[in-house]
DNA sequence: CCGATACGGTACTAGGCGTACCTTAATTTG
DNA sequence: CAAATTAAGGTACGCCTAGTACCGTATCGG
């Protein structure tokens, strides 16, 4: 029988720990679990991450490489409500609550915070500029709409419904009135 | 010597643990500590709280009373830009620390969740509200601004600053950005 | 062929949550 | 006022999990 080794190893273990991660959540997630699922013991594990933050993070990055296309409607409503359904879909999956629950585990380390942003696309800005470039050239916004923070308002809005209600998904209503009532307008105004 | 019970017990429990959140965090928080420096037992503490993070809250809610006064200076921009700023400080204390962790810990339990917000004002829209009545009334800001999620808006932006940098503190110019790039340009385009 | 390196196995320690059980004090009730 | 009930105190668990230590052994590079 051959022994695993570095890479393939760790592959393994990433592996692992993303199934476990999906299985049991981030609460539920146990070294023990992740090395016998991987075929291997602690020591491996350990050896590559310093403990349970890192490992669920580097997992995690593994899992949720699936990036999010943008919309193209025609209509910068249409895009920003269809682009919203769409992360709000996303984090309402049990990824999502994964998602939530490292954000809150890794907050000590700031290098873990920004391993975990680099992952979640919907987290950038570039989805939601390009999304208004295209709004812009059609005359919908004006161009000092450009700007990041204006740009990901919505969907910090949609994050901040999971943070404070605990909410497993919000409803399309909710979607509606950030869009309606605060980000279009938001875009008129910067006019 | 006499034995405590009932109300004076529960009111030196819910100290006992307000003090190990300060000290510790809600991560350093044991129902040991809190039990031993009551001067009781864990039995005393979970006869009444179901556990760790019932216990948190609860004690959160006793140190978390001091509501914020709303400031009057008589410009819509410098009064949210001050709420915003004292809003800011309170989050940068250690309180606001165990509130994050507790936001976090409480997650799954919607009760409790509920019992934070309650506990701390800057979260509720009356505040914020309050503040835009008077713009209105100034013919600052158009009556259709009078929204909760929209007079909200400038409070969850920064708690997302917190949420998804990790942030210590947030920068004065971060504060600024998101009233004049944000929710004044909101407030605007609402008429 | 020979180190050096890294994996596997196992056994620990340490710490914390939550529970069980019993004794003892205070309170309520007949 | 005595008896019954309620609630504290004390203590010892069971259980789980993080993280560490040690050692034999397979693999790889030179």
């Amino acid at each position: 029988m051959s022994r695993r080794r570095g890479a393939e190893l760790e592959d393994a273990i990433l592996r692992a720990a993303a199934e476990e991660l999906v299985r049991s959540g981030y609460a539920g997630l146990t070294m023990e679990a992740v090395a016998r699922r991987a075929g291997t013991n602690k020591n491996a594990v350990y050896r590559r991450w310093p403990g349970k933050a890192a490992l669920g993070v580097a997992a995690y990055r593994r899992l949720a490489v699936a990036a999010t296309d943008v919309p193209d409607t025609g209509s910068l409503r249409d895009d920003v409500l269809e682009l919203l359904r769409r992360v709000n879909q996303q984090w309402s999956t049990p990824l999502g609550a994964v998602q939530r629950d490292l954000l809150a585990a890794a907050a000590a380390e700031v290098d873990l915070l920004a391993a975990i942003q680099e992952a979640s696309a919907d987290a950038g800005s570039a989805l939601w500029l390009g999304l208004l470039e295209r709004a812009v050239a059609r005359g919908e916004a004006p161009s000092s709409a450009l700007h990041p923070r204006v740009a990901t308002t919505a969907v910090v809005l949609l994050r901040n419904e999971y943070v404070t209600r605990g909410a497993q998904t919000a409803p399309d209503e909710v979607l509606i009135e950030i869009v309606d009532e605060i980000y279009l307008p938001l875009i008129r105004g910067r006019a």
